[in-house]
DNA sequence: CTGTTAGCGCCTTCAG
DNA sequence: CTGAAGGCGCTAACAG
C-alpha cells in the first residue's frame, strides 16, 4: 500500500479510503491511485485486514467425506450461499473420525473463520458449544440441536419413511423389507420408525408387515445385492424393498436382475436420498428426495445470520419429498 | 497470548517458545505456561502469524463444480494430501464462468494461499501466470501446460479412447459410434482421436466404421437416450457405443432397454470416467476409469514440491485403464 | 533459559 | 478531502 501511495502522491490512509470508501476521495485522487494500483499488481493482504478486526470472510464446513456425494451437494448449496455474501469456504472431510474433526475444528479457529458448518461425527458437542462460546458461530449439518445453543438444520426423517412406506402401501403392497445400515444408524431408525408409522396407520402390525435387514458398512451395494436371496427365499417375501438409500437401491436392483424378478413388475423397489443419477437408471428409482442443496443453503444462511443483532439460534427442519418414478408399481 | 504469559507469570515470547520451539523452553514454564492457556482456552491467531510471515497453511483449489462427482472425487485426493502437510483447502466452483474464476482467484491472493490448485476455465491463462508470478504458485488440473510457467496435471485422452475402442474391436465389433459432448469439447476431440486410431490400427477407415453423434448440453443422460434411436435405426447400426461419460452412458443403457435391446447382448456400451455407482449398475458398466483421485493428490504433490528450493515446473500425464465389467461381450 | 523490542500491512480515529 | 499516528497478535533477534 505504501508502495502504491508513493507512485500516486498520496498518502497510505487515501489509497485505503479508495479501497473501501471511494466516495470519499475526490475523482481524480481515486483514478491516479487506481492507476497506481493497477501499475504495481497490488493486492491487498487479507491477514492485516482481519488483524485490524475486519469480520473475516471465509466460513468453514467440515462434512463426513468431501466426495460423498450427499455431501459434496451440501456443500454446493453452502458454497453458493456463501458466495453471495461474498464468503469463501474452507472445506474438510472428517471421514467420522472424531480426532479429525477436533484438528480440523481447531484450525478453522486458529484461522478465524466467521462461522462453521458441522456435521458432527461423535455423539459429544462439547467441543462445538465451545467453539461458539469463544465466538466462532457454528450451525449443525443433519444432525438435531439436542438443546445446544447452536443453529441446526435437519431433515425429517420420520417423515421420509412415512412417505416411502405410505406410497407401497397406496399401490397395495402388505409385505414390505427395510435395509438399513448401522452407518447413520439413528438416521436409519427415525426412516424405520416412519415406515412402522404408516403400517400402523393402515392397520397393518409392523412386526409382521415389516422385515428389517442390516447391512453391512462397506460397499453398501454388493450387501444390499447378497442381501436379496435371502429376502425373498422367505416364506411369505416382501413384494416392496425399501432401502436407507440409493446405493442400497442400486443393489436391490442388480439383486433382483440376477434372480430375473422384473421391476416393479415383481418387486417394488424404494431408494433414499435421489442422489444425481437415480433419474437416470433403468428403470427409474423411485426415491425419497433430501433437499441436500437446500440443506446447505438454509445452514449456510442461518451461520450468515449470526452476526445479526437479533439473531437467536434455531433449529429448521426439512421435509423430504416422495420422487415417484419406475422403480415402483402394484404388486404382482 | 498477553492474558497467558501474566497467567503464567511470564513474557509473551516465552509463550511463543512454548507454542514454536518447545525445546527452547524449560519444562516446569512449559507446563505453567500450557496451564495457562487450557485455563483461558487460548487458541493462535492465524492472521496475526501469517501477517508476520509465517507461511500459510491453506491452499485453494478453483473447479468448475463441487457437486460434479469427478471434481469431488479430485478435491477429495487434493485435501487428503494438503492435509498430510498440515494444510486446510479453500474450495470453489466456477461453473465454467471466467468472471468467478476470476474473483476467486483473487480472494485466494488476498488470503496469502500458499498456492493454488485451478481447472482453468477460460483459453486465457494469462491470470493465472500473473498470480504465479506474484508469488502464488498455481498447478493446472486436468488442463495441458500450454508452456506457461506452471505445473499441471493431465489425464491422457487419447489413450483413453483407444482403450476402449481396441477393447470392443478386440471382442470382434467393427461398427462404433461415439457420443461426444459440447462441454469438455477438446476432452471429447482427444478421446475420439483415440478411438480412430484404434481403429486404423485394425486396418478399419474411422469414415466408415465410426458414427460421431454430438449431445447437447444440458441433460446428458436423457439426450443420448434419445440419440439412440436415430443411431440403432441407421442401415448398418453400430454394434457398441463409446460414450464420452458415464452419465451419458446410463443413458445409452436407458434408451437401449427402452428399445428392447439387451446389453451386452444385442449392443456393447462404454462409459468414460469411472463415477462411484457405474460399477453397481445392472448391468455393471464397461469404463475408463480415470484415475480422479489421483489427479487431485499428484497435483496437491506439485503444489507443495514449489516452495523446494529446485523445484521446476513440470506435466504430469496419468493414464487412465480400462475396466471391464458387463456391458460389453462379443458382437450379436 | 527468559524478557524486551520492533514491526509485519492495514484501517481508523483525529487533526489539518 | 488528505495526512500522521497507533495498534491489532505474533515472532525473531538480541540482550540479559
Amino acid at each position: 500500500m505504501r508502495q502504491v501511495a508513493e507512485i500516486a502522491g498520496v498518502s497510505t490512509a487515501t489509497v485505503s479510503n479508495v479501497l473501501n470508501t471511494p466516495a470519499v476521495v475526490s475523482p481524480e485522487t481515486r483514478q491516479r491511485v487506481e492507476a497506481a494500483m493497477a501499475q504495481v499488481g497490488f493486492v491487498r493482504n487479507g491477514a492485516a485486514r482481519q488483524l485490524r478486526g475486519i469480520p473475516s470472510a471465509v466460513v468453514g464446513a467440515v462434512v463426513l467425506d468431501l466426495a460423498n456425494p450427499f455431501y459434496s451437494e451440501v456443500s454446493r448449496g453452502i458454497e453458493d450461499r456463501v458466495s453471495e455474501a461474498g464468503c469463501m469456504l474452507m472445506l474438510c472431510s472428517t471421514d467420522a473420525l472424531v480426532a479429525k474433526e477436533a484438528r480440523h475444528l481447531r484450525v478453522l479457529e486458529e484461522h478465524g473463520v466467521r462461522g462453521a458448518l458441522v456435521a458432527p461425527t461423535g455423539a459429544r458437542l462439547d467441543q462445538l458449544t465451545g467453539l461458539a462460546k469463544r465466538g466462532t458461530p457454528v450451525v449443525l449439518l443433519d444432525h438435531p440441536q439436542e438443546h445446544a445453543a447452536l443453529c441446526a438444520v435437519t431433515v425429517d426423517n420420520v417423515l421420509g419413511g412415512r412417505l416411502a412406506a405410505r406410497h407401497v402401501l397406496e399401490l397395495g403392497h402388505r409385505r414390505l423389507a427395510f435395509l438399513r445400515s448401522s452407518v447413520g444408524a439413528w438416521q436409519s431408525a427415525q426412516r424405520c420408525e416412519g415406515i412402522r408409522q404408516a403400517l400402523r396407520a393402515e392397520g397393518l402390525d409392523p412386526a409382521e408387515a415389516l422385515v428389517e435387514v442390516e447391512l453391512a458398512p462397506n460397499d453398501i451395494a454388493r450387501n444390499a445385492d447378497a442381501a436379496v436371496d435371502a429376502l425373498l427365499a422367505a416364506p411369505n417375501p416382501p413384494t416392496a424393498v425399501l432401502c436407507f438409500n440409493d446405493i442400497a437401491a442400486l443393489g436391490v436392483l442388480r439383486g433382483l436382475r440376477r434372480l430375473g424378478l422384473a421391476v416393479p413388475g415383481r418387486v417394488s423397489v424404494v431408494g433414499y436420498d435421489d442422489v444425481q443419477f437415480t433419474a437416470d437408471l433403468a428403470p427409474a428409482l423411485t426415491t425419497v428426495r433430501q433437499p441436500k442443496y437446500q440443506l446447505g443453503r438454509a445452514a449456510a444462511d442461518l451461520l450468515l445470520d449470526e452476526s445479526r443483532p437479533g439473531h437467536t439460534h434455531e433449529e429448521i427442519l426439512l421435509r423430504p419429498t416422495l420422487v415417484i418414478r419406475e422403480s415402483t408399481a402394484a404388486p404382482y
